[in-house]
DNA sequence: ATAGTTAGTGCAATCGATTGCATGAAGTCA
DNA sequence: TGACTTCATGCAATCGATTGCACTAACTAT
């Protein structure tokens, strides 16, 4: 059994002086006020005794945790590594730790994570798991916790966010599909209550309307690739004819391929197929996806770093922060077939 | 802004009672102290003025944080947000919460990570980094840290830990290669310095050696795509005539597809390959991968579970736990080619 | 030598929750 | 009615670090 870990008094005891003077010399900013022979003693004997600062005792007196909370939906969804490592890298670096939490998708589970955190005092919180209309959001800003969404926005512009620009992507996707001949596109929409779920079937409907064309919709019950391949199956038995789908994200695409592999529909022979987010991987799966990369990574750098400045800031001045993704054309797309499929 | 939290001394002037009395009604083991009418009036006071407990100040008192730190070498790896999903699993319903570290593979920035960590006064700590001489489990049981290792054990048998048997993966791998027909068998081996590396390189020597065979081995200098492809490329120059290979893991395996596609190899046609962990979306890589699956989830849970029970019992007995992998045989390997190759 | 100034250090309150022990009220028994 | 017991509640110390303010020693100027 070790024995316990010495503490700031114990340093003091063994260097002759007082624990506050002991506090001041272990602390960089506070150091100039020991003088540098007494400051010096005390980090030899803090050395030698193997004191470890205890941010609990520390943060207790200065109310806050350094400590972050990030809530995550599902974190073996492949999407979710990236941003919790942008997020760890400049949380790190800005002297914070990330609590995270797999939180699910329903809020009444989301909101015993919350409070879990909110009890070790979170100095903020990152949600990747956000809605439209999102109680969890209200919950935080109710208790004054700074709040920064990344991934997704909610619909009442309550607290700052990271997102990818979703018109933009939609329209990458769709003008690619129509520069190859495609004119009966279908989109398999994520939960439309979330943003990227309502916003990428929004921009699928204006990228089309563009276009003079107007393609079917289906919404799949979450993202994920059997949400996918139920929302393909639906859409190709309502219109079978269509020769291109737009997936909202690549678990959902890869479902839509589970679904033209059940049909023996050949994709891109038959249908072309792209999705969003460019995860790991879709270089490699067969056939290499075409998609929207957004760059979820950056993505989690930018929200910590943001959430971090909104921290030290005091402010609560909201920021919105749209990222541009680029279309990466791999092999599931190709030239509209001429002759008409039995 | 917000006002602040109401404290318990808050709760005490509202209910016309102790804070003390307080601190035992809502606490759910002390409860039976407080008589019950003066318990339900402190609970209406609580809800009423929204009261939050405050962990740091408890825990402060307690000698704990409810915190377990986690370290990952590479949070985007998709191996490790199955393990994270398994841990917080567990840990939520043990009332912990996991502060996550994407620590990397060098000790001298992994210590870092570790200081933090300590500071905070976590409770226990899961170390999915651990190398075969690893100084920072040293460095933890020096500081009397109750310690678990996830996916990778030490060599110096010092803590815990739940691995996958690497020995029956590596028998599973090379059977099925030999049932075959294959006898030019190679292995692209992870870092020599990791127990997945070092366990499943002896773990093919001895399956080979089983069937009389002595199989080319190049280690990877890490356990990614790029490092999988240099590897193998090695190895074809230096052994061109294999016809099946056994990488250390998918990632692995997946360079080792990029060098096959540089020289012009079909896999499975010209050479079969094996992966380990069967990782997500290895069903949907081109080819499908046959690959040895281990449960990371479950890992994950075991893991979370040994480590709480060790910090529950204060005991510093030690607990190896080696989950048996299971062979999942998809396209990527193929009866060996019975023409010899150009 | 004395008065004034400055630097360095110590004192004690504080952060918010927990709990061992003391105290008093209520209940029980002879 | 008095002694004894039990239950409920309050008191105050504690956890470990931080810091505003007070005090003292050393230095400087007249």
């Amino acid at each position: 059994m070790s024995r316990p870990v010495p503490t700031i008094k114990e340093i003091a005891d063994a260097a002759g002086v007082h624990p506050s003077t002991v506090s001041r010399a272990l602390n960089p900013k506070k150091r100039h006020l020991v003088a540098k022979e007494v400051a010096g003693r005390i980090a030899v004997q803090a050395e030698a005794l193997g004191y470890q600062p205890n941010r609990l005792a520390a943060n207790l007196r200065l109310g806050r945790s350094d400590l972050i909370g990030v809530l995550l939906p599902d974190i073996a969804n492949p999407v979710f590594g990236p941003i919790l490592g942008g997020i760890a890298e400049v949380l790190s670096a800005e002297g914070y730790a990330p609590i995270v939490a797999n939180a699910g998708n329903a809020p009444s589970q989301q909101v015993g994570f919350v409070e879990r955190l909110l009890s070790q005092r979170v100095d903020g919180m990152i949600l990747a798991t956000v809605s439209q209309d999102d109680e969890l959001v209200g919950f935080c800003i109710q208790r004054g916790l700074p709040v920064m969404l990344v991934n997704r926005s909610e619909a009442q512009d309550r607290v700052s966010s990271v997102v990818s620009d979703d018109n933009l992507g939609m329209r990458l996707a769709v003008d690619h599909l129509g520069a190859l001949g495609h004119r009966r596109i279908a989109h398999v929409a994520g939960p439309l209550s979330t943003s990227t779920g309502a916003q990428r079937r929004d921009g699928f409907a204006h990228a089309m309307a563009r276009r003079g064309l107007n393609g079917a919709v289906r919404e799949a019950a979450g993202y994920s690739r059997e949400a996918g391949r139920l929302a393909a199956t639906d859409l190709l038995d309502a219109a079978g004819d269509i020769t291109a789908v737009v997936a909202a994200n690549d678990l959902l695409a890869l479902g839509v391929l589970d679904a033209l592999a059940a049909r023996r529909l050949r994709c891109p022979g038959d249908v072309s197929l792209v999705g969003h987010n460019d995860m790991p991987l879709m270089d490699v799966v067969s056939p290499p996806l075409t998609t929207v990369r957004i760059e979820h990574r950056e993505m989690g750098r930018i929200a910590a770093r943001m959430l971090v400045e909104t921290i030290k800031s005091r402010s609560s001045e909201l920021r919105h922060v749209v990222l541009s993704p680029e279309l990466v054309v791999r092999q599931s797309t190709a030239p509209r077939a001429v002759a008409a499929r039995a």
